[in-house]
DNA sequence: AAGGACGACAACCGCTGTTCA
DNA sequence: CTGAACAGCGGTTGTCGTCCT
């Protein structure tokens, strides 16, 4: 009955990932692919939970991260979306694909939360700080949950009206979604949304350099880098894909790789798609969509239920989502002052 | 120069919903 | 159908580096 047990709590390490125990782990999964987490411990020899080379996975090597400061834009975006969505990391994140929620959180609690407080205690001369939980949870409690009822009321009929019309041609934005591989087209999945992202950020350089999976080799050079300088005679221990990894990075890009599919590494970007329900991603903008469905997870099938929407009801999100001007719309978000969107509560 | 305070961030913990044997 | 394991998420903690006194 059940499943055999996902690791036992026994020899297990913890604490930090060393370069070594990140290799192995690239190694592993540039040949099997994310997923089936329970077996890599076993399979590589780490003695790490499964969870946690889950973890390390998505929040720190899986390609398309983005790491270091935010933009402007990212800040602003993070900022409103927590006014719409609250603490709710992955659907923030889903809306900033090359940043993992635990890195959005932690933006947030360590510069963000600050920095709000701070402008609040500024404008009025008292800290009533709708950010802190404590203040004000109470008292926005109640409509946000109205509100959030009637979003799920709105998402459901609207997903059913979908599900009803299926002669309805696909929308163009979606024309990515029937494709069962979305290929190369991660690359220029990344590239749009950088692009959009970093329209006002030319000089952030790093966001504009090709992704895929160039960008996990960006992360594993790093590493190595800090590998070799500790521990230079380890590397002799990698497994060849490393090495070759290493030698020649643009060979691990998908395209060139046969035992790991395009699929496979476009996909394990799940962390940037995870939380869009079927809805959001049929509603998305052109480039949203495209940018969102190129990270389809085989490891994680296509989701057809109707996840919970997004709990942000209001106009402008919905407006951002559903137009097809959506580009204003976007803007429009991001343009509204904090005032604003403090007020959406 | 020493050491305490603080900030930043990676990783862990615990909970919940989902999946599978 | 049941229960164990998985996967995902948000909150919290631990550690390391930097700043300040």
């Amino acid at each position: 009955m059940g499943r055999p047990p996902c690791c036992d709590k026994v020899g297990v390490k913890k604490g930090p990932w060393t370069p070594e125990e990140d290799i192995i782990l690239v190694s592993y999964i540039q040949e099997h692919g994310p997923g089936n987490w329970r077996s890599v411990p076993t399979h590589t020899g780490l003695m790490r939970c499964s969870k946690s080379c889950r973890l390390r996975w998505t929040n720190y090597l899986r390609p398309g991260i983005k790491r270091g400061n935010f933009t402007d834009h990212e800040e602003k975006m993070i900022i409103h979306l927590q006014a719409l969505l609250g603490n709710r990391w992955a659907a923030i994140a889903s809306y900033l694909p090359q940043r993992t929620d635990n890195d959005i959180k932690n933006y947030w609690n360590t510069h963000l939360k600050k920095k709000l407080r701070k402008l609040h205690t500024g404008h009025d001369g008292q800290s009533h700080d709708e950010f802190s939980t404590d203040n004000n949870s109470h008292q926005i409690s109640k409509g946000q949950w109205e509100r959030r009822l009637q979003t799920d009321i709105h998402m459901a009929k609207q997903a059913l009206c979908e599900a009803l019309s299926l002669d309805k041609p696909i929308d163009h934005h979606n024309h990515n979604l029937g494709e069962s591989k979305p290929s190369i087209t991660t690359t220029t999945c990344f590239h749009t949304s950088c692009d959009h992202q970093d329209h006002d950020h030319k000089n952030t350089t790093k966001s504009h350099q090709p992704l895929s999976y160039a960008s996990n080799a960006e992360n594993i050079a790093r590493l190595l880098e800090s590998w070799m300088k500790n521990s230079p005679k380890s590397g002799q221990t990698n497994s060849n894909p490393t090495r070759d990894l290493l030698q020649n990075p643009v060979a691990y890009q998908p395209n060139n790789n046969n035992t790991c599919t395009n699929t496979t590494y476009s996909s394990s970007s799940e962390g940037a798609q995870k939380s869009l329900s079927a809805d959001e991603t049929a509603n998305l903008t052109p480039e949203r969509a495209t940018s969102t469905l190129c990270f389809q997870d085989e490891s994680k099938p296509h989701n057809t239920k109707i996840e919970e929407p997004v709990q942000a009801p209001l106009t402008l999100l919905e407006k951002w989502l559903l137009d097809d001007g959506s580009a204003q719309g976007h803007e429009d978000l991001i343009n509204m002052s904090l005032e604003d969107s403090a007020a959406l509560f």
